[in-house]
DNA sequence: CCTCGGTACTAATACGCATTAGGCCCGCGT
DNA sequence: ACGCGGGCCTAATGCGTATTAGTACCGAGG
C-alpha cells in the first residue's frame, strides 16, 4: 500500500561525500543505476540503450568523475579486468638476473594489448606461517592468477583450480591437476641443437646436467636423446652425466677421460647457476684444449650475462614471448574458453662453440 | 523444535560448486552467518561468543577450508588487510639500483609486523592513455595504498585523498593537499655533514648539485646553510653551485679557482647518477691532489654502488626504515589515526674524505 | 480492437561479508 | 511473580556493481 512512499523515502541518493557510486551519476542523469551500468559497462550492445541516453550517461559520469568500484565490479560475479601475478619466489631479489623481469616484461605488454591491468602479489617473504598458508587466496581480487616460482605450493594451488579459479602457471607443472601452464618448449629446443652436432659429424656425444629432476630438466634430456635417435645415433643413460657439484666433477681429467673414449661434443644442461657450464669451459682451458677444435660444446640455454668469450651455440628462452603467452593462456580461461598451445618455442642460437670433430 | 522449520525455509544452502562461504560454515557449525563472520573476524570480543560456538564455527571452517573473499570483504566497507604498493615509475627496472627494491624490504617487513599483506601495482608501462587515467585507482581493491616515485600524477592522488582513501607517498610531496608522506630527513643529516667540516676547521665551503628542484635537493640544501649558519660562519646563494651537466662543469680548472678563492671543503649532493660526484673524484686526481690532503669531500647521500676508493664522509638513507616508516603511516591512516612523524633520521657516515683543511 | 514484436528502459536480485539492532533465555533482585 | 540485566546469538540490512526478468510504450499487421 505504501510502496510508493517507502520507494521515494529510499531511493533519494542522498549527496555523499567521497567517491560517486553509479546511483549518483545515475540521479544526474535521470536514469537508473541499471542504466548506468549497462552504459559504462559496454553492454549497451545487448541490451538497446538510445543513443542520447548514452550520452547523458557518460556526461554525467564525466562531470562526476565516476570510477568503478573494482572489489564492488568483482564481487558482482563479474570481471574486475585485472589479472593478478603471484610469485612464491622473491618478487625483488637482490640479484636482478634472478628476478622474472624478462618475463614480467612480455606480461605487462600483453595484459595491456589483452585490455588488462596487473596486480602483483608478493608471497615469499611473509613468513609463510598462518598467513601464508591462504596467501594465494589475495588472487581473488582479479579475475585470474599467473604464477610465478616453481615453489608454489600444491595444495594452495589445488584449492584455487578446483574452485574454477583461472591459473596459469609460468613453467611446465604437472602437479595440481587440472593446472594449467605455459612453459618452453625444450625438448625440440634441445633436440635441435643435438641435431646441429649430428649434422657436423659427432657421434660420441655427452650431456651434462645437474642432479634435479624437475620438468625443465627432464624435457631437455628427453630432447636429447630424441635429437640423437632422429640421426639413427644409439643413446642410452650411460651418455648422460649427473653431477650433484659440477665444481669439482668436471675436471680436465674427466674431459680427457671423456675424449679418450671417443666423445667429440659435450651438450650442458643450463641452470640456474650456471655452474656446470663454467666448470666446463674451465676444465677445457685447464687441459690446454680449445673449444671449438679439440671438443663441441653446446649450452641448453643462455649463456649468463658475465659470460666471456665466444657465444656458446644453444638456445635462447624467449621470456617476454613466454610471459605474454602466459597471459594469452589466462586471458583465455578468464573469458570461459581453454587456453591452446602450451608451449613456447625456443630459437636456436649458432654460437661459435660447435665445430666439426676433431681429426 | 520449530526453528529449523523456519531457518530451512529460506536458509538451505546449497552445496555449491566452487569455494565455500560464510554460509556454508555456519551450517555446518549450526549457527548463523552472521556468528562465522563474528567468530573468523575476531570480533568475539565485542559480542560475546561462547567459547564452545567458537570451537564448533572454528572447526567447520578449517573442515571446509573456509578463505575469506577479499573483494566481498573489502566491499563490506571493511577491511582487507591488505596494504597495496604504486609505483609509477617501472617496478622492474633493468637496473636494479634503480628499483624501490631497498624500500620494499622495509615495507613487506613492517606490513607483515603490521599484520597486512601486500598487493604491488605496477602503472608504469600501461600506455597511460585512458587505462591510466584512473590507473591509481585500482588501489581501492586495498584498504591503503602506498604510493612510490616521485611522478605519481597530482590529480589521481588527489582524487584518493579527497574521498578519505588512506595513501602515503614515499618521499616529501606537498602538491596534493593534505596527501600525507614520509620522507627524509635531508635538513638534518645535511646539517650534520657541514657540522662535521665545520669543527675540522673549515670555513670556505661550497656546495654543488645538480639543476632540479625537487624537494629532496632544497632540503639538502637548507641544511647546508643551516649547518654553516649554526656555527656562525656566513652563507649565501654563492656557495652554491648548480650544475646541469657535470662532466663538463667539474673540470680540473673549476676545482683549481676554488682551491686559489680559498676553498676548502665541497659538499656535493648525491643524485641517481652521481654524475657529480665522480666528476669531482676525477677533476680531483686529474688536477694531481690527493683529496683529504688537499681538499676534503663530502657526499649528501650514499655513494653509488661502483664506487671504490675511501669511504666518502656523508650520510646515508636507511631505506628500509623508512618503507618500514611509511608503513605504520599508512597503518595509522587506515585505523583512522594520523600518522605521527613523517622525517625519518638518516645516519651520518664518517668516512674518509673529509680531513682538517690544509696548511 | 487486439495481439505481436520490437525498442528502451527499470525493478529486483545476487555476490559474500560486516554490522546494527534487536530477540530469547536464564538467573537474580525485590 | 514480575521485572531486569546480561550473556549469547540471529535477522535484517548495507556495501556498489552486474545481470535477469521483466514493464511500458509504440507501430504494424490481422
Amino acid at each position: 500500500m505504501d510502496e510508493v512512499r517507502g520507494q521515494t523515502r529510499r531511493r533519494v541518493a542522498a549527496p555523499r561525500a567521497g567517491r560517486p557510486r553509479q546511483a549518483e551519476v545515475a540521479q544526474l542523469a535521470g536514469v537508473s543505476q541499471t542504466t548506468v551500468s549497462l552504459v559504462l559497462g559496454g553492454k549497451a550492445d545487448d541490451v538497446a540503450i538510445s543513443a542520447e541516453t548514452r550520452r547523458k550517461v557518460l556526461g554525467a559520469a564525466e562531470r562526476l568523475g565516476y570510477v568503478p568500484d573494482p572489489a564492488a565490479s568483482r564481487l558482482a560475479a563479474a570481471r574486475n579486468n585485472l589479472l593478478g601475478v603471484f610469485s612464491f619466489t622473491a618478487t625483488f631479489p637482490t640479484d636482478v638476473q634472478h628476478s622474472y623481469y624478462p618475463f614480467l616484461v612480455g606480461v605487462e605488454q600483453e595484459a595491456a594489448a589483452q585490455g588488462f591491468d596487473l596486480v602483483l602479489f608478493t608471497g615469499s617473504s611473509t613468513g609463510g606461517a598462518r598467513a601464508g598458508a591462504h596467501a594465494l587466496h589475495r588472487a581473488r581480487l582479479a579475475d585470474g592468477c599467473l604464477v610465478l616460482g616453481r615453489h608454489a605450493p600444491a595444495d594452495q594451488l589445488r584449492r584455487l583450480v578446483d574452485d574454477g579459479f583461472p591459473v596459469v602457471h609460468l613453467g611446465r607443472r604437472d602437479e595440481p591437476e587440472g593446472l594449467a601452464w605455459v612453459g618452453a618448449d625444450y625438448v625440440t629446443a634441445a633436440r635441435a641443437v643435438v641435431g646441429d652436432l649430428v649434422a657436423r659429424g659427432h657421434r660420441e656425444v655427452v650431456l651434462v646436467c645437474e642432479d634435479d629432476p624437475v620438468p625443465a630438466s627432464t624435457d631437455r634430456e628427453r630432447g636429447f636423446h630424441e635429437g640423437l635417435l632422429a640421426a639413427g645415433v644409439p643413446t642410452g643413460p650411460e651418455r648422460v652425466h649427473r653431477c650433484a657439484d659440477p665444481e669439482r666433477d668436471l675436471t680436465p681429467a674427466r674431459l680427457r677421460a671423456w675424449l679418450a673414449a671417443g666423445v667429440t661434443a659435450i651438450v650442458v644442461e643450463e641452470t640456474d647457476t650456471s655452474a656446470a657450464w663454467r666448470a666446463l669451459n674451465t676444465a677445457v682451458s685447464d687441459a690446454g684444449l680449445d673449444c671449438p677444435r679439440d671438443v663441441s660444446l653446446a649450452l641448453l640455454g643462455s649463456p649468463p650475462p658475465d659470460h666471456e668469450g665466444p657465444v656458446p651455440t644453444g638456445f635462447d628462452l624467449p621470456r617476454a614471448r613466454l610471459g605474454a603467452a602466459a597471459v594469452r593462456a589466462l586471458a583465455a580461461l578468464v573469458a570461459g574458453g581453454r587456453p591452446d598451445e602450451p608451449l613456447v618455442e625456443c630459437a636456436f642460437r649458432p654460437g661459435a662453440t660447435v665445430g666439426p670433430p676433431p681429426r
